[in-house]
DNA sequence: GGCAAGCATAAGGCACCCTTATGGCAGGCG
DNA sequence: CGCCTGCCATAAGGGTGCCTTATGCTTGCC
């Protein structure tokens, strides 16, 4: 109050005490300060307190005291009716805005990951949860939760990020991935079989590495790393039966449950990097925040199951440093 | 807090903390704390601990950090509106109130000295104060301010209320009064020629006081003290030449200076009880309070100034105890 | 006449909120 | 590239506003 105090004549502040207008709301409608101060949890002298506050800076009275009860002055029941609206209103929009912050769930993924593999599955999950308005963004950058608002992200790097939970939805791997046509018309038994199949993006580093993993020499070396708009593109024409695409299979596991891509070859090498579930920590115990995680982990448990074994993979993609 | 601590789970109260609340609209309206804390006049920390407090509350994040400035997020957006609306409206009713407040006036008076005295001249008081409306408000009883929406009262009595400010308005007489007309055809002279004079309530104690303060018998003796509205009605019947009236002249100055009444002869009594202004201590300094006291002590001294002087005359009605 | 209902008032204490001070971050500029 | 500036977050600390308890007063009711 020091600031206020600055100016001899104080500039009125063009609101009263808004801690009284509330008490004289209540005790206004009630037309009793003891019933007043108990729907506002605290004692009748708070009541007579706060009113008497009020009433001075109108410079008026808004109450008369009668015997047994209080009434309003002309003047008070000019102020009651609005002030009442008015917090009224201020209550309706803030119970709005609560509810729709306990439903309202925004996530923020990597495009090819919202495409190819979160959508396929929200639906399930809208309708698991039917109260939760899911809202998907995406983005190409890592979401500071602090700048965007966003509840929770889903990740895709080497994990340890300081500051955010993380929980690992899946490992990566990369596999050379075709229609079922695909692999019969050219007879795809085995890696070396590949050599002599259509590779979508061969120059890409992840098929040189896939078969170098093999002790193979790739059709042709490239140093490229694949961008995942590239892969996810891949995967498309993949499954029109142009050739094989190098990706990551847990991305596809849909598509390879369904049977519409399959492995053109049984061999997988494995990704440093992998997907997460990113969130504030602060935020782990909200309901909604949980909900949608459980989910998710669920469903990336699902996903893994899904696919063929792939554990023994070397990690080759990204290494570490 | 210590009843809202009673129940383990404290029932959230529906309203959310209003000082936060304010903070939050300037807040929002500035985008910018530093300028919020400047209007609200506070430092831009308080306004960063206000934000966070509602933040709190809503479980959500309402401003974006960001580098240079602070942006609202979505929920806060939705808020900032209907709150910025809600406070506006609160403040409008509020400044009206205290407008009125301070330009209305409600005055209490007896039915009769509303009607003889003050309205006649309250016109001119709302010409030179066109910014005050007056009410007046009639009542028969001695108005108590604690309990009646009443600014200042005009009261008929001996004075000495405690816990009030009274100032006399003008001592009371009691003289005969009649149109010039029957004073002339009856050739009332001298006090003597009322006894053959048609005196209107000729019973009335008034009538008994004032031939007995002459030394004189009055023609029907009687022991009825005179109501006011009595007297108003009689003074109208002696306007209308059917009589003389017993009453208080300075009641009925306008009417005395305008010619249309006269003393019938020149002798007054005093009345112990006089006319006082009165209004509640604590608001002796408020404008419209002084305005109205100022203007009205000075119609009152008009008035007497307007009638023939009656000093001497003993108080003979109302004697004290 | 005692009792209950209801508000005002005084005294006292604590919690809240504000201030001061400091740090971090990013952008502008020389 | 480093300094400065604008802007916000955070920590610590203190003052006071507000609430509680306790009491008194008035009135209406049994």
């Amino acid at each position: 109050m020091l600031a206020a105090m600055a100016e001899p004549p104080p500039p009125p502040p063009k609101l009263p005490p808004l801690a009284a207008v509330r008490v004289f709301e209540a005790a206004a409608r009630h037309q009793n300060f003891t019933r007043a101060g108990e729907e506002l949890g605290m004692t009748q002298a708070a009541v007579s307190y706060q009113i008497r506050l009020l009433e001075d800076r109108v410079g008026a009275a808004l109450f008369l005291r009668q015997p047994r009860q209080v009434v309003l002055t002309p003047l008070g029941q000019r102020l009651a009716g609005p002030l009442s609206r008015a917090l009224h209103d201020i209550g309706s929009v803030f119970r709005a805005v609560c509810e729709e912050n306990r439903t309202a769930l925004t996530i923020s993924a990597l495009q090819t990951m919202a495409i190819t593999w979160l959508s396929p599955r929200l639906a399930q999950f809208q309708i698991e949860n039917p109260q939760v308005a899911v809202r998907v963004r995406t983005s190409q950058h890592l979401v500071d939760f602090a700048t965007e608002a966003v509840d929770l992200a889903l990740r895709y790097g080497p994990g340890g990020w300081p500051g955010v939970a993380a929980e690992k939805l899946f490992a990566c791997h990369y596999a050379p991935l075709c229609t079922p046509e695909l692999r019969e018309r050219l007879h795809l038994r085995e890696p070396a079989d590949l050599l002599r199949a259509p590779l979508l993006s061969p120059e890409e580093s992840s098929w040189r590495v896939w078969f170098a993993d093999l002790g193979l020499d790739a059709p042709r070396q490239g140093g490229l790393a694949m961008s995942l708009e590239m892969q996810a593109m891949n995967v498309q024409a993949a499954m029109r039966g142009h050739g094989v695409a190098m990706a990551v299979p847990e991305l596809f596991a849909y598509d390879i449950a369904a049977g519409r891509l399959v492995f053109a070859v049984e061999h997988a090498i494995r990704d440093r990097w992998s997907y997460w579930l990113v969130y504030p920590p602060a935020r782990q115990r909200e309901h909604k925040i949980r909900r949608f995680r459980d989910w998710i982990l669920a469903e990336a448990r699902a996903a893994e199951l899904a696919l063929p074994v792939m554990a023994g993979s070397k990690g080759l993609i990204h290494p570490s440093s």
